[in-house]
DNA sequence: CGCCGAGTTGAACTGAATCAAGAAACGTGG
DNA sequence: CCACGTTTCTTGATTCAGTTCAACTCGGCG
């Protein structure tokens, strides 16, 4: 307990770089050229951090908080997407193809998050072969949680599907408002007000 | 055009290795490693290329044909996805995971592929850098596509989703059965049969 | 010719959307 | 600290897209 205590207390590591380590261990000198380019900020609720039409030169890590992506459709609000503590957020379209983006990100909650500078990092992809590596299973990941997605909607009716969102944030109805957790799981406010009554009893 | 013809007829290029080119060139040497570990194959209509629950080594470039990625659903055939001349299929949820597959992959016509087998272009991976990039733009690719699906299925009615497939692959209904269309549309057979004969008019 | 698989059509049913109204929660100024 | 307006959530009634089950048609083929 003491000697716990002591090795963890002094040293707080960067937990993006904990994250990128969980994907591919990467040296000394390789963590050095990434902790270099990426900046740690604190921001309010509701920050729009990325608007849709702008092209996306940057991802981050989230820290604290919860991130929304959505966009517009016939001039409603639409989620595509939760972020919360420990994962990604980015306009991931855009981030991969230079393109401009379909996508908004929106911060639900006060946020800490670590953002790093795509254009910086591609000068590192050529320096250090490994964080190519990187960047190719970063991506993978994002697409196996879209398959995962996909499936869901291909699978589930909407009361499952909600279900399965409450595993992975339990809390999630607390933290954003019920419409944007609604448009995410693809049915209307009122119907998963129905569920959500349902399963109370 | 007699020099078209002269031209065309005693180099034929692997169409594989033009389509890495479209992603990334990459020079002679490189194209050399790749051509090495490609196999042409025709195999003839009603293939079963790769069983759920196997885990997936390879990849396949279609020359000619068209090729259905599909899963059962309570025991029904569902269709996950379809990839026609140009385009690329794996059992991709396994492939960058190295985890048994959820998928099957059946040829639905008499096709002409490539196949490219996935622990040898690892090594390839180690001694060209610029082939990892290969990989992640290919992924990428993979994602913005799955990432259009994922939209369409927000957005759409059946009806649009239907003529959207039309737009990607016209003559879709020709080449593979209705039920199969129907569930990679994620609708009933009956319902499909009902726009269709709605379109007609 | 008769069968068989694929596609179509019809009728009843169901999950979920929409529209409309009411109840709760929330924030702000007095 | 309460009264008010605003926003969010719930509930009810109606409508609609799409499902299911069952019967029928059509074309190919042994």
């Amino acid at each position: 307990m003491q000697f716990g205590l002591i090795f963890n207390c002094p040293k707080k590591m960067n937990p993006f770089l904990e994250y990128l380590n969980s994907i591919v261990p990467v040296n000394e000198e390789v963590q050095m050229a990434i902790s270099n380019i990426t900046v740690r900020r604190e921001l309010p609720e509701n920050t729009l951090l990325f608007k849709q039409g702008d092209i996306c030169k940057e991802f981050h890590y989230l820290e604290k908080g919860i991130a929304r992506v959505f966009y517009y459709k016939d001039g409603k609000d639409v989620t595509a997407w939760f972020s919360s503590e420990g994962q990604i957020v980015s306009a991931i379209d855009s981030l991969f193809t230079g393109q401009s983006s379909f996508y908004n990100i929106q911060l639900a909650e006060n946020t800490v998050l670590w953002s790093l500078q795509f254009d910086k990092i591609e000068t590192v992809f050529e320096a250090y072969p490994i964080v190519e590596r990187l960047g190719r299973l970063m991506i993978t990941q994002n697409y196996l949680l879209l398959d995962e997605r996909m499936k869901l909607f291909a699978f589930c009716s909407a009361e499952e599907r909600y279900e399965k969102l409450l595993v992975q944030i339990p809390d999630i109805t607390q933290r954003v408002k019920l419409g944007y957790v609604a448009s995410y799981l693809g049915i209307s406010q009122e119907h998963l007000s129905r569920i959500r009554s349902g399963l109370r009893k």
